[in-house]
DNA sequence: GTTCTTCTACTTGCATTCAGGTATTTTTCT
DNA sequence: AGAAAAATACCTGAATGCAAGTAGAAGAAC
């Protein structure tokens, strides 16, 4: 008997699993986990063989709860549920230790052939999405996933210009110098390989950076 | 007997509104359409009292979809079903006929209740999102709403800005001059209420209007 | 206690954006 | 055909962005 954790904050979702995968003998939802907290909570005293981990939860980033529970829980098989079909999502995704992911518009075919596959050891990526996910992981992967690391000011700065600020007015709210506000600006670009400040913004929300 | 009509490309989402309403004997869910055409092809011989609407769909934004089924059926009951409560999504489905909408992850008796609601003519506002919305509503709504129509130049080259473009670039590109793209720029950030061209696509993107 | 990183500030020069116009041509609609 | 809307192009001047530097001060790391 494959015990399986779902978690996913809309019932809809896990009724939709459930639905799935009822005539499943082998298969047996051993419990649903609406939060983070819910789902640490289970796997404190339990280790289900599969668990369903949707990206989107209402406390805590999917991918942050993704790595925590590999940590706790080394050998449970982790399967992530995203519903945009994103390359580095995906990438961080398996980069933290799932051992595959679904889409959501997914078949129940692909549930169960997903199950199967990362039971058997191997990483399963969801039909729909490979060619473009690997086209990724070939070519550009590694500049995708060297999300360079930023400072604490630049992290703020990239903040107060998505918002919409400029640099004078960075300036007024941090007191301190336009140079400066430009200076990190500069560095930012130079760090993510930008060329405007458009595409500055474009890059840093496409490695979810903001 | 009320028939239901889902239209969502998610069989998970089918399968979990199905399960949350498989004990209504009065509820029967007459037909599943995973695309705008096929729910437009059965709307074409039937008339569900009640249409659960998913708004993003592949072929077809669903706001346009929604319009198109008040147009063509007059008398169905229109739920749209989100899965980000977001405000002006929200509006924007009132506006274009639905009796009401529905976050993904609602809870069964929310679905009953909403069911119920619209049947009795009323408007079902999903019960997560109603002081955000009711919020906007009121205050900001008028400007959250009137997503100005944009001509079909402007959303091109608003499109070209998102992508990182600047103005010389996309004249070049659409062989145009600097100033007329100045100009549809200009006139852009006014009809958005713009103050720099971060702010602009912000506010796009805010309006998913790219 | 010195090295390395980060944060800070500045200069020069050129490109682009932004705000405020005007104005002609081309579509679209009635 | 005539009016209205959209698309095109231009101008000026001030503000801001961008590139390519230099450089000092504060903190962390060894």
């Amino acid at each position: 008997m494959i015990n399986i954790l779902i978690i996913d904050d809309h019932p809809l979702v896990a009724g939709g699993i459930e639905m799935m995968l009822k005539d499943e003998e082998h298969l047996n939802i051993i419990a649903c986990a609406k939060t983070a907290k819910e789902a640490l909570d289970f796997l404190a005293t339990n280790e289900p063989e599969i668990i369903l981990l949707d990206i989107s939860l209402p406390d805590i980033d999917g991918l942050q709860l993704c790595e925590l529970i590999r940590v706790k829980n080394k050998y449970s098989k982790i399967l992530g549920l995203t519903s945009t079909n994103d390359a580095s999502i995906i990438t961080q995704l398996l980069h933290r230790g799932a051992n595959g992911y679904l889409l959501k518009n997914m078949e129940r075919s692909e549930l169960i052939e997903a199950i199967d596959k990362v039971l058997d050891n191997k990483i399963f990526l969801s039909r729909a999405a490979n060619e473009k996910v690997l086209e990724q992981f070939s070519s550009v992967s590694t500049a995708l996933n060297n999300v360079p690391a930023l400072t604490r000011r630049e992290k703020e700065i990239l903040q107060l210009l998505e918002e919409g600020l400029n640099g004078p007015q960075i300036a007024e709210k941090l007191f301190l110098s336009p140079y400066t506000i430009e200076t990190h600006r500069k560095n930012l670009m130079q760090k993510l390989n930008a060329n405007s400040l458009v595409q500055l913004l474009n890059i840093a929300r496409n490695k979810k950076m903001i």
